[in-house]
Formats: C-alpha cells, structure tokens, sequence
RNA sequence: UCCUCAGUAGCUCAGCAGGUUAGAGCAUCUGACUGUUAAUCAGAGGGUCGCUGGUUCGAGUCCAGCCUGGGGAGCCA
C-alpha cells in the first residue's frame, strides 16, 4: 500500500516520523478497554464512528465510539498536524481509524483520551444528509431510521443489553443442566391455538390449485401439506422434554394477529422451558429464580448501559429492578385475584365476575395498586385456558401460572402440563381440536407420560423491563408489525 | 380491528376568527473565538404545510375520504 500523505482524497495521512514502524505493530484496541487501561503512553489504534467533532483554533476533539461501550473516547488532534482537508472531511457519523498515544486527558470530562499522531477516514459521512444529531431524537423518528439508530446512545444500550440478556438465558439454563431444543419454525400443525397463524407456501399465489371441493390443494406444495409459522415450541418442546429431561427452547415466534400496541410484535422471540417432573409449584419457583438471575446479571453486567437508561430513558429503572430482586413474587389463586377485585373500591370498565378473563385493567390494579409486586394468579377456570393445561380436582380449574409485571402485564404464561392420556383426550375432543393431528403429542401419554411442567417467557417483554423503554418497537434490531417490514 | 390524538424546514414544534412574502429552537453552511465537552457568538441557506377531492374571491387553517404515526382497548408473550 502506498503510504505517502493523501490530502486530495484524505484517504490516509501518517506523520512521517512515526509511521513506518507503528503500522505493522500496533494491534486494534476497543474504546472499552482503553477507558479501562492504565495510562501508559504507548501507541494505540482505534476505529470507531464519530460521534461529535469539536473544533479550536489549535486543537480539534473527536468523541469516537466503536460499540463496545456507551462511552466514547477522546480524540486529540492537533491542528497543524493534519491537513486541512482530513480534519474538514471528519464529521459526525463518519468512520475513522486512529493512531495515537493514550495520555492523561488535560479537559474534564474524562480520565484518558488519544493524542492523535495519524487518522485514516474509512467512510465519510455528509454532514448536510447524515439523520442524526448530536441532540435527541424522538424514537418515532429514530424507527423511521432502523437501519441507523444503532449509533445512538439508546440504541446502543438497548442491544448491547439485549445480547448480555440472550447470553445470560444459555448461561442460566447450561448451568442448570437444561437442554437448548431447536423446535421447528416451520409447522404443519395448527393446534397451538395461540393466534392467527402466518401461511407458509411455494403455491404460485396467482395460480392456487384447488381441489373438488373448491379447497386449497396442499398436495403439490412444498411439504405437500398446509404449513404456517410457528406461533410456540411447546408441545415439541414437551416431546423433548419427556426423555432429555429439562430443555428449553428460544427462537422466533409468530402471530399474525392484527396487533397494534406497544407489547405486541409479529415477530418476537420467546424462551419456553420444559420440564419433567415439574410440578405446578416447581415451575413458579423456576420463572421466578429465572427472571431474577437475568435482572441480576443485568445489572452486574452492564451497569454502564443502565445507568444511562436510567438517567435518560426511564427514572427509577434501576430501584425498579432492584425493587424485584428484593420482593418475592406475590402468588395468589384466580379466585383470590376475583375477590381482591370484587372488594375495591373502584368502578371496572369490564365486570369482574369469576369465570371471566382478567382485562388489563383488572392485572394492572393487582399488580401497580393491591400488591405492588410482580404477582403470579395460578389455578384459571379451565374454560379461558389452553387444552393442554393440568386439570384440578375441583374439576373447574387448571393448573395454569400468569406473572404479571409492573407496567409489562403479562411476561409469562405457563402450567403444569395435562399428562393423563384420558383426561387430555377428553379435552381436545370437548374443544373439538384436530384430534389427528395431534397424534404424536397424545402418545408421549401413552408411553410413559411423566407429570411436567413449562412456561414462555417473552423476550422482548423483559427487555421493556429492563431497559425501560416503553415500546416493544425499541427493543428489538427490526421490528415486524403490521403493515411494517422494512429493513 | 375499535376508540382517540397527531401529521408544517433535516429534527422538535408554534401558526390566532380562513386574508399579502409561513415562524422559532436545534441541526447544516460561512465567519469569529476558544483544551473543547449538547462549546459560545454573528450571519446565511433550507418548505409541494401527509395525499386526494370539496366549500370559498381566497385554505396550512373549514369539510369528506384515504395514508402514516402516537396513546388506549381487544388478541397474547
């Protein structure tokens, strides 16, 4: 490579004195182990985006950040050290690499900083069209610009956060001796009957064959059979569970419900632990003890991060958090959950009457006003749950849990798992489900069932949680909802 | 899908009872000054007022439909 001064083209500028050597030597260092390092002197390298340029008559200031941190460091250049035309072509959003000493920094604001001695511009940025600015931005905006608000400060913090949250789901459950289970994203049943389901084909939609009857004909798909995407891994993830003993699974998930809200995606990722020889209590204990080692590794992991959110994005994230680690889990039955409503004192837009389905009004008052904790209702009257859930005796309610969380409502849904042959059975067929279809998941039944227990956790649920961000748009890199795929 | 609010400069918003050339702050550019920290000061450029149609002498402003976004509800994680 040529290695002479480029002022046309600013390509590459090296200080004559120190070049030749430095070059080859002289390894990348990330900004957060430089913030973290003792001040040595020694040459460093970085590369980074820049974030704000600040310039004097003698003395330009560079805040670079690479990603590795929320914090950004210092870049010092001299002036009369560079041509002119380097410095100009630096501009907010470009991307740069930088070569210098690590010194004590002579400003307040930061311990070290990086006394340049040459820069190379990797990409400039245009500073007339580049869509961000040094001072905020709202986050409708910053969605309309998915593809670029991972350079923000927020966005930053969020998905750093969000990869240390995924680790920390493996770690937990590895250390646990659970088993990470791929269930299928593609399915052919329809018996989850957890939502509106998104049709997978290779059919030429201009062109469906239909059968005599005037039905689509499957035959000649792709699986020769009516597929859709996965909107659980439960009942696979319960095959594997009745012989891997603990598994869990954590992928994609899909719903095409018509769902405009802040807590809905139509494609989202959700963990769905399974368990033999869980029962009922034992999955509590486990939803809890789970979520709050994930909080705390939050908090032990990514302080820095948090503490930004907690300063800009949500105040009191951080009390929040520590507030759930501090507070065991309020646990109380349906029923109990239908008299603490039917005793307050305040007027219900939908009526409170057992046998009903909570509104968000009713979770909300338990959690935000009665307890003021996360709650978890367990024992539902059968008919508002799903067909797999464990009958009690009373004949009337299931064994199913609900945790409800401040400000999120529901993060987890879960039970313990029906596992008679004949009580099943009779539940499918009283529901009238696909009894064929299910054939595979009735005969784990058959062949030495084991009472089992699992639930589902919504993964960007919990990162509003954590992070403190309000919509579920925010929490994950590109959001699908309706009407919306861009990116 | 329902209810509700909103859409004006790159961003965040103001715009009165329809009435001349549509405003501010920030950003950008130019200049000054400065080891700066969301730097400061001065000046400049920048608009199909979401789209379509209607009412009117005249519409950013009123009416209708549509599109997009926020909040709430339902569905759920």
């Amino acid at each position: 490579m040529d290695l002479c001064c480029l002022p046309d083209n600013n390509l590459l500028f090296l200080k004559r004195k120190i070049f030749p050597r430095m070059k080859k030597e002289i390894r990348r260092s990330k900004v957060k182990e430089l913030l973290n390092s003792e001040v040595t002197g020694k040459d460093v390298l970085v590369k980074g985006w820049v974030r704000t340029k600040r310039e004097s008559r003698n003395v330009v200031f560079i805040a670079l950040n690479d990603g590795s941190t929320i914090n950004n460091i210092q870049i010092v250049a001299e002036t009369s050290e560079f041509p002119e035309n380097l410095l100009r072509d630096i501009s907010t959003g470009g991307c740069i690499a930088v070569t210098g000493k690590l010194v004590e920094s002579q400003g307040k604001g930061q311990k070290v900083e990086i006394s340049a001695s040459a820069i190379e511009i990797y990409g400039k940025s245009d500073p007339e069209s580049y869509p961000l600015q040094k001072k905020g931005h709202s986050m409708e905006f910053l969605r309309e610009i998915a593809h670029l608000r991972f350079r923000t400060n927020t966005f930053g913090a969020v998905f750093r956060i969000r990869h240390t949250l995924a680790y920390a789901i493996h770690k937990y459950f590895n250390d646990k001796g659970f088993y990470y289970l791929h269930t299928p994203i593609i399915t052919g049943s329809d018996c989850e009957g957890a939502g509106e389901m998104f049709h997978v084909t290779t059919l030429d939609l201009k062109n469906i064959p239909l059968d005599e009857k005037g039905e689509v004909d499957f035959s000649n798909d792709f699986f020769g059979t009516e597929t859709n995407l996965t909107v659980s891994g439960q009942l696979e993830g319960e095959l594997g569970a009745l012989a891997l003993g603990e598994i869990y699974t954590f992928g994609p998930t899909f719903r095409a419900e018509n769902s405009n809200t802040p807590r809905h995606l139509a494609e989202f990722w959700m963990i769905e632990p399974e368990m033999a020889f869980y029962d009922i209590k034992d999955n509590m204990d486990l939803a809890e003890d789970f979520v709050k080692y994930l909080i705390r590794y939050i908090l032990e992991n990514c302080s820095d991060d948090l503490a930004f959110l907690n300063s800009n994005i949500y105040k009191g994230l951080i009390d929040r958090l520590n507030f759930v680690l501090e507070n065991e889990f309020r646990r109380i039955t349906y029923t109990e959950a239908i008299e603490a409503l039917l005793s307050a004192e305040r007027k219900w837009e939908f009526p409170v009457e057992w046998g009903r389905d909570l509104q968000a009004e009713h979770e909300r008052y338990l959690v935000e006003q009665y307890y003021k904790c996360p709650v978890i209702i367990t024992d539902y009257p059968k008919e508002i749950k799903a067909f797999y859930m464990k009958q009690n005796d009373d004949g009337k309610t299931v064994k199913a849990m609900d945790v409800l969380f401040p400000g999120i409502g529901e993060i987890i849904g879960g039970s313990q798992r029906e596992e008679d042959y004949e009580k099943l059975l009779a539940r499918i067929r009283e529901l009238k489900l696909p009894e064929k279809d299910l054939w595979w998941y009735l005969e784990t039944r058959k062949f030495g069932t084991a009472p089992h227990s699992g639930f589902g956790l919504g993964f960007e649920r919990l990162m509003l949680f954590i992070t403190g961000m309000s919509n579920i748009r925010d929490v994950i890199p590109f959001p699908r909802t309706p009407k919306n795929a861009e990116f």
